[in-house]
DNA sequence: CAGCATCCTCTTCGATACTG
DNA sequence: CAGTATCGAAGAGGATGCTG
């Protein structure tokens, strides 16, 4: 625990200003909620980590339940943030793939851990 | 990369749902938005990971920028989602102290992951 | 195939003021 | 000290239909 907290402290470099920082890092969240905030986003992320570069309609089939305006419109806002590159790959048929920019594959730990979290202290199927 | 996601998997026991559990797993994002799609939520969470149990007025002024109905509000849903415990420590003056359950507390290393993420991946001051 | 436009509803959040 | 009540503005997200 709180040698892992210590691994966060060192990234940060300096010292004057390390004091504020962990007592209140405001731009972090902002950040963060930006992206995983929003309902798809996450799933989107995940599932360009675990299959790579995808298509428009691979990644509507593989995020169950998300419509086409929606994909488009978390994609153009993960394209935005810098989370996410899209590449036109043909003309005729158009064609195009999506997939993580170094920041966005960054988030890898993040979905890590959010998933742990879920399978180890969600509350679906914990009495299973 | 392979080998932490290996990890993940690793956490999932059984053989036959695990499958469907890697190409969709729609409960784990579903539960996590509750916590990082709301606002102050992740401030919070990250208050009393750091500092512990603290009254209301003392996690005010540490959340920077929020209102009594926020932090009331938030306080609540975070309670309904068992990641907060709320407990009366005296009547006369009234005194109450929010700590982290071990639900909430497990969200340690994904608050770890985000502040990570955000200085090495942010935007804000990543020039400087 | 890969989207965008429009409409509509529900939620979220902030400001302000008041209570036990 | 620890909240709640009310109001209003903004945004997120779904449904449906159309485009290059």
């Amino acid at each position: 625990m709180s040698s892992e907290s210590t691994a966060v402290r060192q990234v940060r470099p300096g010292g004057t200003s390390s004091e504020s920082f962990f007592v209140e890092p405001p731009a972090a969240f902002d950040e963060v909620q930006d992206v995983l905030g929003r309902k798809w986003h996450l799933r989107i992320v995940y599932q360009l980590l675990e299959h790579g570069p995808l298509g428009f309609n691979a990644l509507k089939e593989r995020v169950v339940g998300i419509s086409s305006k929606m994909l488009s419109e978390s994609l153009t806002r993960l394209e935005d943030g810098g989370l996410v590159d899209r590449e036109l790959v043909s003309d005729q048929p158009l064609r195009v793939e999506y997939s993580l920019t170094d920041r966005g594959a960054a988030l890898e730990p993040v979905v890590w851990g959010v998933l742990r979290w879920s399978v180890e202290h969600g509350t679906t199927s914990e009495g299973a």
